[in-house]
DNA sequence: GCCGTTTTCGGCCCGACTGTTTTCAGTCG
């Protein structure tokens, strides 16, 4: 069983205790189910090896769930969960992610109209069954069916980066409206995660202005669909892009205290409440409170300061350790955005990219970069028109001609060498290594083979790790959030022959890809393996995607100096095979 | 059922909005 099927599991857990009003369990079960689900060894691995004492170190799982866990594990029932399901026969996942519909909704509706699935929740409601029920009514009804329409066309998740633009040219158009002082994109888009649920934005009100007016302004924006509350501080709205977002206004007094509130993460926010009660205060959106005096919550500077806490960057707020490190400290100071100099990985027209090396560069100088490795595919990658070792050559040439011109130009970029060569089946390379020393980058990546077993996968790269002439594995995992799975490997063996190879690998920051992920970066900063943040831009539009990079690595926990192309050209050099 | 700078028992984050009632439960974040 995958970690998602156990996950999963353990959230409907927490739903039918839920339904059946038993306390606090509902709550433990969510947060096994999160550790499970953040968790990066497969969960059946961990319990063949070490059984269930080596569950007890996933956050959130104690004995009792460890022993559940182990249960299903060895493919017995789970007896709680059988009864419990037995009692309410449903399908609580799918139905629970209608909105509007939680457990205590599903279970009434199973009860009194024998609702299983969707199916049955929206024949039922047609038949205006349910606005019979007590405790519902004509607007109960109405507002099932939206959540029904609109969880047939949801498409869960979206990708940070695709959506990014978008969420800022709304946070550009409130703040804009003359009413607000001051207006601000928080919640996981603020986190830079890879994918975002929703948006949430904060804004504050000029001192003359009405809240409502802000409010009135926001929903008659453009791109809004639909409008499932409005009130005087908070309002949510669907977008015509499938986006949910939720506009608070607070006073200008408590911009801190709801900026952290809404930037979240949950579990962020629920250690530092628990902090501030252990101290004697009381946290929420409005400030941090001794009694009724708020003590701090204009800024989020002086709200971790109240806390005994150091700043702790949006990118950091997982309650993955940040709070405790934050509290002696000692804690990292994080690649910044503006701290790239180069990029290295770029294709051009000589493959698949659109614009010429030329052009590249250019974009590349615009961006802010002093230098950019060219980095095409190779033969095998046959569809891209991949080079040999001919065309290769020829394509040195050709960068020597453009780097003097640019040059004369007086433009300060330098245009490095580079090819993005394939790994082959059995980790060999499909240029010689003749062609590949006589360049200054060479990444390394799987394109093919998508589907080989954790061992031959892992051999396979480390193969290629090994090779004197590779400086880089690009893209490490292959996957393409949303289309293509990763390919299995075993990470920490592939760190450790990183660091024995002095291997760079790459934080590939294409949104689709972001890849390798950020407790991979986490685990290299520990290992000292260092890595590149690149943009794999195959256009001269897709320099952008170096943001989400940076993201991904602050995410990660790193610094400048586990990032070789924040670093200045020759030393990055040095660094190279 | 988990967890620990109130530590092996006794706590467990906090508030907005809605709908159906008329003081609050359910849902969401």
């Amino acid at each position: 069983m995958t970690n998602q099927e156990i996950a999963k599991i353990m959230r409907e857990m927490a739903m039918l205790y839920e339904m059946n009003g038993v306390l606090f369990k509902p709550r433990a079960y969510e947060r096994a189910a999160f550790g499970i689900e953040s968790l990066s060894a497969d969960i059946s691995e961990l319990y063949k090896n070490g059984g269930e004492k080596a569950l007890l170190q996933i956050s959130g799982v104690g004995k009792g769930i460890a022993f559940h866990i182990g249960t299903i594990l060895r493919g017995k029932n789970f007896p709680e969960y059988s009864k419990l399901k037995k009692k309410i026969p449903v399908d609580i996942s799918v139905l629970s992610s209608v909105e509007g519909v939680g457990p205590k909704m599903i279970k009434t509706l199973y009860q009194k109209l024998k609702v299983k699935n969707v199916a049955d929740l929206e024949r039922v409601a047609k038949a205006g069954k349910i606005r019979k029920l007590p405790h519902f009514g004509e607007k109960s009804e109405e507002k099932i069916l939206k959540g029904i329409e609109f969880f047939k066309k949801s498409c869960g998740r979206r990708i940070l980066g695709h959506v990014l633009p978008e969420i800022k040219n709304m946070e550009k158009m409130i703040l804009s409206f003359a009413e607000v002082e001051t207006a601000i994109v928080a919640g996981s888009a603020r986190r830079k995660k890879e994918t975002i649920g929703d948006i949430d934005i904060l804004a504050i009100p000029k001192a003359s202005a009405k809240p409502e007016a802000i409010m009135d302004k926001f929903m008659a924006l453009p791109f809004v669909e639909h409008i499932f509350s409005k009130g005087k501080t908070k309002t949510m709205i669907k977008l015509k892009n499938g986006l949910d977002a939720d506009l608070r206004v607070v006073p200008k007094d408590s911009y801190g205290a709801a900026l952290n509130y809404f930037t979240g993460s949950k579990d962020h926010n629920v250690k530092l409440r628990e902090l501030a009660m252990k101290k004697g205060l009381k946290l929420n959106e409005y400030g941090l409170f001794k009694g009724k005096k708020a003590v701090a919550g204009i800024t989020e500077e002086g709200l971790y300061r109240a806390l005994g806490l150091e700043y702790i960057e949006p990118e950091m707020r997982e309650n993955t350790g940040e709070i405790e490190i934050s509290k002696e400290g000692k804690l990292p100071k994080l690649i910044g955005y503006g701290d790239l100099k180069g990029d290295l990985q770029v294709q051009t027209d000589w493959t698949d990219g659109e614009d010429s090396i030329e052009m590249m560069a250019k974009a590349a100088k615009e961006t802010g970069l002093e230098y950019i490795a060219i980095t095409d595919h190779t033969k095998a990658l046959a569809m891209t028109g991949g080079s040999d070792e001919k065309k290769l050559m020829k394509q040195m040439a050709a960068i020597d001609k453009i780097n003097h011109k640019l040059k004369i130009e007086n433009y300060k970029l330098k245009i490095l060498k580079g090819a993005e060569v394939n790994i082959m089946k059995d980790g060999s390379l499909d240029i010689d290594n003749k062609t590949l020393a006589l360049l200054d980058v060479v990444g390394a990546a799987v394109h093919s083979h998508f589907t080989l077993t954790r061992e031959e996968q892992t051999k396979r790269v480390i193969r290629a790790m090994e090779n004197p002439n590779v400086d880089i594995i690009f893209h490490l995992t292959g996957r393409v959030i949303d289309k293509r799975a990763p390919i299995e490997l075993d990470i920490d063996e592939i760190i450790k022959t990183a660091k024995r190879t002095k291997t760079v690998l790459e934080i590939d920051a294409y949104p689709d890809r972001s890849d390798i992920k950020d407790e991979y970066i986490k685990k290299c900063v520990l290992a000292g393996v260092k890595m590149s943040i690149d943009s794999d831009a195959h256009s001269k539009v897709h320099f952008r995607f170096l943001e989400m990079g940076i993201a991904q690595a602050r995410r990660g926990w790193a610094c400048k100096e586990n990032i070789i192309n924040a670093w200045p050209l020759e030393k990055m050099l040095k660094m190279l095979k």
